[in-house]
DNA sequence: AAGAGGATGAACT
DNA sequence: GTTCATCCTCTTG
């Protein structure tokens, strides 16, 4: 149990970064309630050039300010009003990249996964899907712009020595991001190869 | 000051 | 496959 430094998330490579989250575990620990999944669906969202980013040209607004923090920092943002989706930012200073987490295997202290969820027994609905593993998670916007690295932070990474095989990794277009031109044809989601616990398939 | 729309999920038919 | 829930953020006037 190792939690993942500084240096995994200011690497420049995103792309990179999406494909090495897969495998480790994303935990949070709010208030002594301590919950964990393992990563296994990613995309990488990387501005200015990529204009599904919501930091695409280097826009700075209120929200997207945290994607310009150095790599490893949560940024966290309400989606349709009701889900809040998890990234962590990645890169330098004032270089807006990010890797969406869209689903994890659930790993520690599932009980209360099922409990945030309302769900009686653990299924994929569970965790597969960004707006369900924040919810799973205990994850909100309140904790966008919190350091993932700090050693008192509520939400960090570990990487747990499980290994993924670049063989395991499937690559494929992102979700929702028809309106980005032809960014949207770029194969930046990642998953793991035949887990039971992505969203839907490509 | 107001309105449109969004990196979605669940519950329908 | 389709619909709708639901609210913050950004743009425009």
């Amino acid at each position: 149990m190792q939690k993942l430094p500084p240096t995994f998330y200011t690497r420049t490579d995103v792309v990179q970064i999406a494909k090495d989250l897969l495998g480790k575990y994303l935990v949070t620990n709010f208030e002594g309630q301590l919950t964990c999944g393992k990563i296994v669906e990613t995309e990488a969202y990387r501005a200015p050039d990529d204009k599904a980013s919501h930091a695409w040209n280097n826009r700075r607004t209120r929200r997207t300010e945290v994607m310009f923090s150095e790599g490893g920092v949560a940024y966290v943002y309400l989606c349709y009003g009701i889900h809040h989706l998890f990234n962590v930012v990645t890169g330098a200073k004032d270089t807006a990249h990010a890797v969406l987490i869209r689903a994890v295997e659930p790993a520690d202290n599932v009980e209360l996964m099922l409990q945030r969820r309302n769900m009686v027994k653990p299924a994929w609905q569970l965790t597969a899907g960004p707006g369900a593993l924040t919810k799973a998670l205990g994850i909100r916007t309140e904790h966008s712009g919190l350091s993932l690295t700090a050693v008192d932070s509520p939400i960090w990474m570990e990487d747990r020595g499980v290994k993924i095989p670049g063989a395991e990794i499937l690559a494929g277009p992102r979700v929702g991001v028809a309106y980005a031109g032809e960014c949207a044809y770029w194969e930046w989601r990642f998953r793991v190869k035949d887990s039971p616990w992505t969203s839907r398939p490509f």
